[in-house]
DNA sequence: GACGGTCGTTCGCCATCAGGAAACGCAGTT
DNA sequence: AACTGCGTTTCCTGATGGCGAACGACCGTC
């Protein structure tokens, strides 16, 4: 059995539980035969991983196909809500997004990577769901670089050198030494900014959440690159970004 | 190693990676060592799965202390997300909540449990995210009677053989025929009824949600006993509840 | 500033069991 | 009625998950 990436050891049945769970999800429901091709392990051993999620309510059978069992929800949900920072941002979030009529997240680091924990947008409620929940790089993401500016230099080199700097559109800084000096520039301005480094067209500002000397994660507006370099709307978004962190702070501080 | 209840032979090592990450959430957050001791496993064992669950996301060491990891929220949203009737059912939901002032649940089966996919209610939003995400047993759930009454004879035996009639309070169903008999009487009614079977004083109506022959969960309106029993509240609220699940079934209809 | 105590982590060994191959039983199809 | 493709079961075996012990880092205490 292939083993995990150098680091030590690790247990080869939990990677093939995870890599099941991940092609449950990727093909949105499979059976048996088709996971065990898709992994290249033998089908008696995909049926005993599954029979045991099952048992567990990681995994369901509905009629004739195996999917993610809702366990996961439940432990996701639990996740989630001991961030008290999502409690303590859910309110000024959806405040900043109303005022501004851009999109809004809610950005917390977890291992080097970035999180969207939650969302808002201005006029319609649609579409955020599908971003919510899923993982970005630190360095293509506003609130993950405001997030990076706060670490430690020691801490950043080992997020570099775990995740690296993968491209994802043109804007993408993928060079170490262009990122450290605009991390400089975070700190300096207080927030950064994403000009389609993620997404081609879609700009963002970031700013850290920061209590008790901890940072807890980050607040980002994000929309269409034309309306983000008109005039100084840069300047009235980080307004409006920075007193909403503030807001947040506060309700960390009051619990 | 303890091997997984009777019904065929499972993954040992799953099952402890299962009882770790239930355990990291249940105390918030834990040590190896502690781990290690409640599970009564090796110190070393525990800390190989450790290992495993940070690289690949379901684990997170926050200064000293392990904790279950965001890869389950990402996984979870998807599994929530894939229910076509959480989708449909939101916005009724929503508006039956705000209509009756009761609170007002999205419930759907898996594995012959009960699970809180979505919740509102009418005056504030407030401690429904402690409930959406949790288990309950069929026969003590409103919405969890409107499913069973559904299936058929067998599955319902099935999943009586797998979870029982456990007790919850005094009213609670714990006799195979008289739920049976309940059961005959919420098909005739169309509507089930729970009299605090769960939480003492706690009333509440399900009604099971149907598309292309297939129930796709249920609608429930809960609240306090007191107001259920007065007059013809009941009748009143069906009336209500019945309405919420055409819209549901009309939103699967049309995608 | 030496000392237990406690923790996370690493190491090496061994019995176990996760994984493989093949066969079985059941549908639906030809 | 033979065939095909599926999920499931059975049996076997060598890789490996679990163990115990040792290590090293970090405590507060005397």
């Amino acid at each position: 059995m292939e083993r995990g990436a150098a680091g030590g050891e690790t247990v080869g049945s939990d990677e093939t539980l995870f890599a099941i769970a991940e092609q449950l999800r990727e093909s949105d429901g499979a059976g048996v035969t088709e996971l065990a091709d898709r992994l290249g392990l033998a089908k008696s051993s995909v049926h005993k991983h599954l029979r045991t999620m099952v048992e567990h309510g990681y995994a369901v059978n509905r009629d004739g196909t195996y999917h993610v069992g809702l366990e996961f929800f439940r432990v996701g949900e639990y996740t989630r809500d001991r961030y008290e920072v999502y409690h303590a941002a859910k309110g000024p979030v959806d405040a900043l997004a109303a005022e501004t009529g851009e999109m809004v997240w809610l950005i917390v680091e977890e291992n080097g990577r970035a999180m969207y924990l939650y969302g808002s947008r201005g006029d319609a409620e649609i579409s955020l769901e599908s971003i919510v929940g899923t993982w970005r790089h630190l360095h293509v993401n506003s609130g993950g670089k405001a997030i990076l500016a706060t670490l430690p230099e020691t801490e950043i080199e080992r997020i570099l050198d775990r995740h690296g700097l993968p491209m994802r559109t043109e804007n993408t800084v993928t060079d170490r030494e262009e990122l450290r000096a605009e991390l400089a520039a975070v700190r300096e301005r207080g927030y950064a900014v994403n000009r389609g480094e993620d997404v081609e067209g879609l700009h963002a500002l970031g700013a850290p959440i920061r209590h008790d000397g901890v940072v807890h994660g980050a607040l980002a507006v994000a929309g269409a690159a034309r309306r983000f370099t008109r005039d100084d709307r840069e300047t009235d978004l980080a307004e409006h970004l920075l007193t909403a962190v503030d807001d947040v702070e506060v309700n960390l501080a009051y619990q």
